[in-house]
DNA sequence: CGCCTCTTGTTATACTATAACATCCGCGCT
DNA sequence: AGCGCGGATGTTATAGTATAACAAGAGGCG
């Protein structure tokens, strides 16, 4: 199970997916620059899905670029290198949870708090499309509702 | 399997997915509205999903208001009450295949001609949510790929 | 040096969605 | 009839999400 909804050393969760990414970005000759390894690093501070303009923000405060683009770009980086995943049902993004292995992410999220965990699913409509011929290229697996902590909150 | 990939008598989706739309206001004490109607019926021209722009253009072509709220009003009106669905990650609406019996329905989405087949599946994250203590509202499930016709077009 | 690629930055604009308020219509009630 | 009420439709205005197109710097390499 993912940690997103427990008490976990999230000290581990960071320097795990910083050195992943690290590594990844070297064996694929593609470049963690500053702006994007701060990206992935506010990403990282929490289990939190946060907006594209979250983000962006918090990069600005930090002496970074001040217009979308900035942050979009970062975000696009991170996505499609696996580093982060986009949540559809929310329209942010949020960390991902198992750096280095590609995968095919699902996830729990909950409509209060907008924290997010990581799971490992087969794909679920992979019956269904080959009885129809169609040739899937990334599923989307969204649970949300609420997570334990705002479960008792409420 | 559904019929949106393949040839098959349309007309009959229009007219079981319109009475079931009539009888299940009629049940709920709710108003199935010429505009509401009308939304529905475009939807239904096609398994194709289509963006609330797209619907309130066609809207406004035939007399209704022009202002986005008619469309979204509309469309919100016919997801909650289970005649269309939202495809997240298109940002778009579809009519629903299955009208009458509540599901949590599941999509194959065509990245090309923005076709939408609706699947039943099984609620894929019940287990994880289980041992996390998650309490599930509503599930996401879409498989975005290429359909048999824009497979052979390629 | 000159050229190329990649990254970051900008301006401007497009697309998606909702809040807040106005109007109208049908219905039940007196 | 006249009134009040709820619901549907319409408006204006604005919020939130995302991308196209262009400019400029940094580093590698002939």
């Amino acid at each position: 199970m993912s940690h997103a909804f427990d008490r976990h050393d999230h000290g581990t969760c960071i320097a795990s997916a910083l050195s992943a990414a690290e590594a990844a970005c070297a064996g694929r000759g593609m470049q963690l620059t500053p702006l994007r390894r701060r990206t992935l690093e506010i990403l990282l501070e929490s289990h939190v899905a946060l907006g594209a303009y979250d983000v962006l923000a918090r990069l600005e405060a930090e002496g970074f670029g001040s217009k979308p683009p900035v942050a979009y770009r970062a975000l696009g980086f991170l996505v499609e290198n696996g580093f982060a995943h986009r949540i559809e049902g929310l329209s942010a993004y949020v960390a991902c949870a198992r750096p280095g292995s590609p995968h095919d992410p699902s996830f729990l999220v909950c409509r209060s708090c907008r924290r997010v965990a990581e799971e490992e699913i087969q794909a679920p409509l992979a019956p269904e499309a080959e009885a129809e011929g169609f040739a899937i290229e990334r599923t989307v697996v969204e649970a949300q509702g609420l997570c334990p902590a705002c479960r008792g909150r409420a």
